[in-house]
Parts: structure tokens; C-alpha cells; sequence
DNA sequence: AATTGTCCCAACCGCGCGGTC
DNA sequence: TGACCGCGCGGTTGGGACAAT
């Protein structure tokens, strides 16, 4: 089959878009909608392909756009989906609802997978990359089974993201004060100044929950059962035996439901924040975090943070916008010196290592977790 | 000040999927 | 059933901006 390109087309424009184009590409959708790409050009008067015109409304002209930097919490959330989702861009985008995928794929190649990369962790698999640790492990098993999950949720993920984009289709015309989000137009209601909603797809975080802890606690993920199927998985649990990805017995996994209760007694996100706060506490030392740090970072030549183990704090504490404790940065931070009481005995090299992948996944965990009590993305 | 190197991002390109005829 | 079409996605690239020499 051979289809027609647009750059087969004789007298179309390439490259950069003039200020007039886009005016006129503008004009023309917040009136008319954009229709056929295709037939939209001729219609707007632009020497474009209808496939360029498209590109350029939904990257730059799109109303509903955020531009400028991403922040730490995106920057979170893209990490957290990415290792979700892998290079779905569309799908991490439906999760950062003005942001384009474009975007979030130019920011991840320029910026995030260079900072995973230079911390030693694998920014395709998410995990160290001198992978010999762990492997044969039983967490090695449950990152097998957290990969075969994310596979049902990403292929969850699309169908969704196919509604999202269905639905703002559905709106024939927009709106000239398209200025809220796309998810805004899905729960549009004129007489209501209600916050924008997210997408009732993101749920993503349930999804999540559930994941892990049937890989935890049921111990068996090889049914091919969705984990974001409708069984209740999570909220039903109680006393849920946290057995933990890290090697503390007494420290617990810090996502569970609010009702699920920790072994201590607390409930989780009680546990969760108490333990940030330990965490901010110690924090407040710095002396002693960077003593403990470097501590940390001389253990091993292959660790994902020998070298350039500031690129993250440098870039996180540059970040005006980056709380204290807000960032992936501290909580590597604090699992790495609260949870690892090998980190100050005489066993680090011994066990360093080998909590590197438990440290990385579980932090992920925690900023669901977190992200899901107190942010606007999840 | 000029040149070279590097980074970053907007835009392009090709492929695959789904719908229609 | 298969050809065709429109669209969206993900990978790649061109060139401008900025930094280093």
C-alpha cells in the first residue's frame, strides 16, 4: 500500500510554523473545530498538510497546554509512569493532562533518562544496571511479575486514553474559552466552577496498589487475570503482612489503603507520614546526611550513585519550586539511610547492592502512595 | 570576537491500527 | 475480504540557542 505523504505534495510548507500560520490554523479550529485534518488546510487557508497542521495544533496551539518547565512532581510522575509504561508516551501524557506527549518524550530523552542514567539506574528497565544483584532473588520474581502486570495496566492505559481523546472529539466544537483542561471538557458543566477533574481512568494508582500487593501478599501473579480488574484486591485487606521489599522487617510498605493496617498498628498512611517526617527530621541535619551519603556512595564503584551522585540533588534543590522533602531525591535519601540498617553496620557491601532495586522500586511505590494522598495528578 | 561544540525542542517521518467502502 | 484512507504514536532529525574555548 502507498500512501500519499504529505511531503509528496507539490507547494506544501515545511518547517517552522510563522506567526501568521498559526494564527490562522487557530482561528480556524476555535471556530470550526478541526474536522478532518485532512480537509482542514484548504479550509484554513494553509499551505500545510493536514498531518502538520494537526501536529502543530495538538504540541503548541492547543489551548489547554502547560508550557514551560516540568516540576519536580511531574518530573515524579513521568519517572514513576515510565517505569510503568515504558515509551508510551501517550499514555504518561494522559496522566499530565497539560502536557503533550511530545513534550514529556523530548523532556524524558534530553533530561530524565540522562539523570536515571548517570545514578546507574537502567532508564529502560529501571533498574541498576549492573543487574548480576538481585537476579535469581525474590524480588527479582516480583519485578518479573510487576512487568507482566504493567503490561495489562498499559494496555488498560490505552483503551482509556482512547476514551479521553474519543470524548474531546465528542465536542464537535470547542468552546473559544477552551482554556481548561481536556479533562475539563469531559465533565464540562456550565453552571459549575468546580475544580478540574481528573479523568475517571486514573485510578491508575489503585491499579498500582494492587498490583504489589497481590504480588506480595498472594505470592503468585501468574494468572493472567488483570490486576485492575474489578476483584478487590487492596481495600478489603486487613493486617496486611508487609512483607517488606526491603530487608527491615520493620519497615513496611508504605502504599496500602487507608483501612489496610501495618503490622505496628498504624495505619499505613500514617506510617507514611510519620516516616516522612523522620525522614525531614533527618533531614535537617545535612552534616549528617552527607556523611551518611558519602558514606554510602563509597561503598561501591558500581553503585547507581557513584559518579555523578549529585545530578539529581543539584537539579532537585535548584528547583525553586521543589519542598524540602517533596522529591524522589530525598526519599532515595531516606530509604537508603532509614530503611537500610545494613547501610551502618559492617555488611554494606554485602547488602548495599542488593536493596539498590528494593530501594528504586519502592520509592516509586511511595511517591504513588504520596502522590495519590496529595497531588493533583493521580 | 570568532569559532566550535553541545544541548534542546519543534517538527518531520514512517509505521501500524481501526474504520469504511 | 481486501484496498484505501485518516489518524495517532513513537523514533528521529534539523537547526536555533547557548556554552566553552
Amino acid at each position: 500500500m502507498v500512501k500519499s505523504q504529505c511531503f509528496e505534495k507539490v507547494g506544501l510548507k515545511k518547517g517552522p510554523w510563522t506567526p501568521e500560520e498559526d494564527q490562522k490554523l487557530l482561528a480556524y479550529v476555535e471556530e470550526h473545530g478541526h474536522g478532518s485534518w485532512q480537509a482542514l488546510p484548504a479550509k484554513a487557508g494553509l499551505q500545510r498538510c493536514g498531518k502538520s497542521c494537526r501536529l502543530r495544533w495538538t504540541n503548541y496551539l492547543r489551548p489547554d497546554i502547560k508550557r514551560g518547565k516540568f516540576n519536580l512532581q511531574e518530573e515524579q510522575s513521568i519517572i514513576q509512569l515510565h517505569a510503568l509504561l515504558g515509551n508510551r508516551w501517550s499514555a504518561i501524557a494522559t496522566h499530565l493532562p497539560k502536557r503533550t506527549d511530545n513534550e514529556i518524550k523530548n523532556y524524558w530523552n534530553t533530561h530524565l533518562k540522562k539523570r536515571l542514567d548517570k545514578m546507574g539506574i537502567d532508564p529502560v528497565t529501571h533498574k541498576p544496571k549492573a543487574d548480576s544483584f538481585g537476579s535469581g532473588s525474590g524480588h527479582s520474581k516480583g519485578s518479573a511479575n510487576l512487568s507482566h502486570m504493567a503490561q495489562w495496566e498499559s494496555a488498560r492505559l490505552e483503551a482509556e486514553a482512547r476514551l479521553v481523546r474519543e470524548s474531546k472529539l465528542s465536542v464537535p466544537n470547542p468552546p473559544k474559552n477552551l482554556l481548561g483542561s481536556a479533562v475539563s471538557a469531559q465533565v464540562s458543566d456550565k453552571g459549575s466552577a468546580a475544580p478540574t477533574e481528573r479523568p475517571r481512568c486514573l485510578d491508575v494508582l489503585k491499579a498500582w496498589q494492587g498490583v504489589v500487593f497481590s504480588m506480595f501478599s498472594v505470592g503468585s501473579s501468574d494468572s493472567l487475570e488483570s490486576p485492575t480488574s474489578t476483584l478487590n484486591f487492596s481495600e478489603n485487606a486487613l493486617a496486611i503482612p508487609l512483607i517488606g521489599v526491603q530487608k527491615n522487617p520493620t519497615t513496611t510498605l508504605a502504599f496500602a489503603t487507608n483501612n489496610a493496617t501495618c503490622n505496628s498498628g498504624t495505619t499505613a498512611s500514617e506510617f507514611d507520614r510519620g516516616n516522612q517526617l523522620e525522614c525531614f527530621e533527618k533531614l535537617k541535619e545535612p552534616a549528617q546526611v552527607k556523611r551518611n551519603l558519602d558514606s554510602s556512595m563509597a561503598i561501591h564503584d558500581t553503585s547507581p550513585f557513584a559518579g555523578d551522585h549529585n545530578a539529581w540533588f543539584v537539579d532537585s534543590s535548584a528547583n525553586e519550586n521543589a519542598p524540602i522533602i517533596d522529591g524522589f531525591s530525598e526519599i532515595l535519601v531516606c530509604n537508603s539511610l532509614d530503611h537500610n540498617p545494613t547501610f551502618s553496620g559492617e555488611n554494606i557491601n554485602d547488602n548495599y547492592a542488593g536493596n539498590l532495586e528494593d530501594i528504586y522500586w519502592n520509592s516509586l511505590l511511595n511517591l504513588v502512595d504520596a502522590s495519590q494522598t496529595g497531588s493533583s495528578v493521580f
